[in-house]
DNA sequence: ACTATATAGTTTGATGTTAAACTAAATGGA
DNA sequence: TCCATTTAGTTTAACATCAAACTATATAGT
């Protein structure tokens, strides 16, 4: 075995660790099931994309490249960090890694001294049509096999649970 | 600004990786607005752990205490790893930290040279219950506010959407 | 105008996680 | 029995991420 990565040999339970937030007694263990399971799928979807992500490019950093390939208007690494969740600190870090790579140029922002637009360069954009390429077998067959699962109510679902934990997230 | 936090001002609509990588041209977008909210979801539920969790311990140490918390067997490293869906090498970090902090011990397995069982000490079982005590208000708070979403459905859809992703880790 | 506060971005140190190489023990076939 | 292959666990190096402290600019209140 040259490869370490999660062996899934007897079908052992997952189990991950909301779940295993819910209070002993009288808790609403239902939620907490829910929560066991999307972090389950999110771990599972991100080592799906990260392995096959070309040149040890990162999810985090395809992510980028692709925002900043649907607007053609430019975007600030504030905005960025917040539409990925992620600290200032960390967005820092990530664009830095795009410019290095000249995928991205960072450019002060005339208005504000303070921000800087962080703009799509042709390379970015080839890299991102690349990486999509190499992603499209794996796309293929779980489409093929996704017909089983009724996606349209379920992220509706999703949704209003998204917006809830939004708001409350200093509670 | 003391705390450095993903920052949430104006409603600008969160991103994450997978849905981008949903081919410009006739792919099926659902799919990966799905999991672009999975990751989302996952984000936020982990973000909403692990800021309160008492002594800087971390969501994946938790719930390796809470995992093990819940049987009277014990668990090898490796059917932890397994559980968490994490490399083992992660799980021999892990089970390092605990260790050190006299929450859990571990025993060379009489019947396997190879093998370790992890051991759960009262003062792990002790820092579980303490952990869930602080979890507790924001457990009742967001639970007051999920009547509103109709958990079931989706869960047994997320349920089959998990298998589907586990069954395919290879493609 | 001045001062306090809020915001954009960076830096630093720590930590969780990964992939890959490695050791040791078990297993199975010739 | 012997050897090849699996399997359990560890180690190492690299990296993404975070929290917190910090600089610089903008904004608002007085």
């Amino acid at each position: 075995m040259t490869t370490e990565r999660p062996t899934s040999q007897p079908p052992i339970e997952r189990e991950t660790v909301i779940a295993d937030a819910a209070p002993d007694a009288g808790g609403p263990p239902l939620i907490f099931q829910l929560f066991n399971e999307i972090n389950i799928l999110a771990q599972l979807s991100g080592t799906l994309l990260n392995r096959r992500l070309p040149d040890g490019l990162h999810a985090s950093h395809f992510g980028i490249l692709s925002h900043l390939s649907k607007r053609d208007f430019p975007e600030t690494p504030a905005n960025l960090a917040d539409a990925f969740q992620v600290t200032r600190g960390t967005m820092t870090h990530s664009l830095k890694v795009l410019e290095a790579r000249g995928f991205i140029a960072l450019d002060p922002d005339p208005k504000d001294g303070r921000s800087k637009t962080v703009r799509l360069l042709p390379e970015g954009r080839g890299f991102r049509e690349q990486a999509i390429a190499a992603l499209a077998p794996a796309i293929m067959v779980l489409s093929d096999k996704l017909e089983a699962v009724d996606v349209e109510p379920v992220l509706e679902e999703l949704r209003k649970l998204r917006v809830i934990l939004d708001e409350n997230r200093d509670v």
